[in-house]
DNA sequence: CGCATAATTGATGGTTATCAAGACCAGTGG
DNA sequence: CCACTGGTCTTGATAACCATCAATTATGCG
């Protein structure tokens, strides 16, 4: 059994270097969590958040056509990636934490491919497309983490498709409180098993294929049954580990497979 | 308007260059399409297909819960990912054509996180997950390739996950043959409209997240309203470019963004 | 307090799942 | 040639789940 499988596993605690130069480059906080970082790697992601951008809730940063010029690192708040159907829906393509990156999704197209909407307040720090180039070109060890990052993205949809093609709504609901957990460990935002959930019923709905309705009784009932508890926006999981076991869950931040990356000595 | 959004943007057809040195390379015709590759990428690619093994139909590669020591090259015939689910219904992730390679969406994992299963006949070169290092290290116009097929695979992913949220079992039908065209066209094996799909209608449903009753429903109906032919395994679309407008099908594979990509000159 | 937004609740309908039976087809062997 | 077989596809009946619609209650903010 790997610690993939194994329900009991629980994420190393933040280590010292934590607080380093870099401490307030969101990204290198958040990539330390899966390797160890040269000064010059640290030098090469904090240089992608020299810019800092503030948006405000709701505001629209990117339309969908648009041509991506930028990449954004997330430095603070909440934001979503979203499209409009034919028929007037919308669909929640993904949402955009502190330390994720808006874009690694859209390096293949020219044009952006959905909206990129504020959904609270938020600091995103924007980047050419082409400093990754210079990262390829000087740290194949930076190279090797965007491929595992764009490779767990994939995952992550596959997670998703998966729940959104079999999967219950109460399900569903469920799957999606436990990887926001998930998520918000890894930055240390997520201090046990709860927290604020800035999408309304409606987003939520739209994030999962499911109306806000839907999503409401879902949450009802899981919270009838104990499952969760709510004041607010506030969620709390009441048995974490037995929730992400009626799921299937699995916990694909806690960490990456890095055994494959070119030795540190080595340089682009 | 991009050619992206273009309903009546065809693909270039395939240059002269494309029988070279490496013909027999499938992923070096495959990736020509993209960018031109000079004689060290080629190299690169070539020694990924030094090995081959051939798998006959059903015949199931990789579990889920292995180890991933080996990627692979898809040579020639079909593969899926697979899943198990908790109910005993199946979950089929993706497919996987000539050109293809199976393993960069598994990158971020020690071990498989689904089976892998061929679907027909195949032949298939396995490489180690290391060989990538060494890509990264000697060809950053190729690490940067990497990335855009990685992006490009969750560009597809959400694609599905679209649908799978919002769209009806009809729509999805139709949505997955006009995919395979788009993919069929890339390596040149889709002439015209027409296709042979290996796939049996449970295995589609499992790729779709509708039954096997579905699926038969929604090809009936699609043949009665004169959207599609069938013969046998053989699907012909009558008109590909109103199909792909009524459901909003956009194609992935005519072309990648390359222009963020580091200079040719550049040596890694 | 009053307004706007969000969440809940109940009634109804549509789409697909589920179940079951039969048709079609290719291959096999008597 | 024909019966038999296993797989696949089709068809119809029923049921479950969620969408939709509408009305009400709750929440947050000026």
């Amino acid at each position: 059994m790997t610690h993939y499988e194994d329900p009991f596993y629980r994420l190393p605690s933040i280590p010292a270097s934590f607080m380093s130069t870099y401490q307030r480059s969101c990204l290198v906080c958040y990539l330390k969590h899966y390797i160890d970082l040269s000064d010059v790697d640290q030098g090469l992601i904090a240089e992608l958040e020299q810019e800092e951008r503030s948006v405000t809730a709701r505001e629209r940063v990117l339309s969908g056509g648009d041509a991506v010029r930028m990449l954004f690192v997330i430095k603070s708040g909440w934001l979503f990636q979203d499209t409009d159907l034919a028929d007037g829906r919308r669909h929640l393509v993904r949402t955009l934490l502190p330390g994720d990156v808006y874009g690694l999704g859209e390096l293949s197209n020219t044009h952006a491919s959905t909206h990129l909407t504020a959904c609270t307040d938020a600091v995103i720090c924007p980047f050419p497309k082409a400093a990754l180039s210079t990262i390829i070109l000087r740290s194949p060890r930076l190279a090797a983490l965007l491929l595992d990052l764009s490779a767990r993205d994939q995952v992550l949809y596959v997670d998703r498709l998966r729940a959104a093609s079999r999967m219950s709504a109460k399900s569903r609901v469920l799957s999606l409180l436990l990887t926001m957990l998930d998520r918000l460990r890894v930055t240390g935002e997520g201090r046990g098993d709860a927290m604020d959930l800035p999408l309304n019923q409606s987003e939520i709905g739209d994030l999962l294929g499911l109306t806000n309705v839907s999503v409401s009784k879902a949450m009802v009932e899981l919270q009838q049954s104990g499952v969760i508890e709510r004041r607010r926006s506030r969620v709390t999981l009441l048995d974490r580990l037995a929730a992400a076991e009626s799921v299937d869950h699995v916990d694909r931040y806690s960490s990456l497979d890095t055994a494959w990356f070119p030795d540190p000595s080595a340089t682009g």
